[in-house]
DNA sequence: CGACCACGTTAGCGGTCGTTAACACGGCTG
DNA sequence: CAGCCGTGTTAACGACCGCTAACGTGGTCG
């Protein structure tokens, strides 16, 4: 309740509720569709008043994508830490990056859309970060499909991130069932295209 | 060799090579984010020259949308009337899907990246004959796995969508195989994920 | 109380962008 | 030859956009 935390809070409130929207706008329209007038009307402010909270609209986008990286990744590594043997770190990390899909969509989407936008240092910083939480998954799929090839296994998981990642780019429009049964089937379909990795070199075995 | 058939075909050809920069700069940086100097510089006119050939940046995003929403249903309304049985349909399907993506990644990129950039009328076209490609996809893959819910397939298809579109995502660097060795694997991929769906109500029952 | 500070406001600058206007020029046609 | 048409040029306009400047205001603290 000391005034200075109150302020502090609200201050980092703030700053979060413009994230929010000015990720749902970026999102809907594009880096380049929305003007800050439009982010600042979202918030109840006005145009200029953003800058007392960021340095720029770069700066919006790059906190966001750093921020969402950043999650990704670390979110993924404890995960897999604590799961117990490859399937079930599989297992974690699928259900992992469903909840995002399904929670953050709007990160999701400029995720994978906006990181040109990116000055070249914050790039190079969501790259490493994209590119060392998909090599979490590699070293996981690889454990639970060893008869797959590295760079199969790199092609399979990058697939796999856009037939998760395929929700958001639904709309809010609904059509698909509720959260969870939309996390379930996301998460079957995932470890099924996993699976046809076996049948790579050996096909027509089982039968 | 007439001059009116060159003439035509030039043409012609200026507004496909037109279109096609244009898709692959849209594809790049965003619609937004690419000027028409731009587009103009890419085949050797500059600026407002290209509005001797459309009416404007709208009119190109519009006719490189409908196109290919127009070319992917069509196609695959071919590719299973030609199939013998839901199988190779759905084979069919998979397989003209892979082409696209891997060989015109630019206007997959944009196809559900900029549709929201589009007047009224087109928009709703081009989600037209996204709607109907989709219900292709949702008939024959119910053939082939009775088992699972409409909706459930729906959203599958969505997701499979996700995964075969995630090549162009990658951008043109390296690191993935082949051409051929990847349009295999993302098929059986694809494939692997449908057959996900036949676990859905009964579980542990094929072991 | 008075100074400061966090947080807004409005006005305006500089640059970019899509589009139009006016003009130029080579080739086909009557 | 005269004239049109297809295709391109440059100049410029109007709108928009990101950002800064200058100013206001209410709450906190010495």
């Amino acid at each position: 309740m000391e005034p200075t935390r109150t302020a502090a809070r609200t201050a980092g409130g703030r700053r979060d509720q413009i994230l929010r929207e000015a990720a749902r706008l970026f999102a809907e329209r594009g880096f380049h569709g929305v003007g800050v007038d439009e982010i600042g009307a979202a918030v109840g402010i006005s145009g200029p008043g953003l800058y007392r909270h960021f340095a720029g609209k770069d700066a919006m986008l790059a906190e966001l994508l750093v921020g969402i990286s950043g999650r990704l990744h670390s979110a993924g590594r404890m995960r897999v830490a604590e799961a117990d043997g490859a399937a079930a770190a599989l297992d974690a990390l699928v259900r992992g990056h469903i909840d995002f899909a399904l929670d953050d969509r709007a990160l999701i989407i400029l995720h994978d859309r906006e990181l040109d936008r990116l000055r070249d240092s914050d790039r190079k910083l969501v790259r490493q970060l994209q590119r060392q939480y998909v090599e979490q998954w590699v070293a996981v799929v690889r454990e639970v499909h060893p008869g797959a090839a590295e760079s199969e296994v790199r092609a399979a998981v990058h697939a796999v991130f856009g037939l998760l990642n395929s929700t958001p780019h639904l709309g809010p429009h609904g059509g698909l069932p509720g959260r969870s049964a939309t996390a379930v089937l996301l998460h079957r379909l995932a470890l099924g295209a996993f699976a046809a990795l076996d049948s790579a070199h050996n096909r027509e075995v089982t039968y």
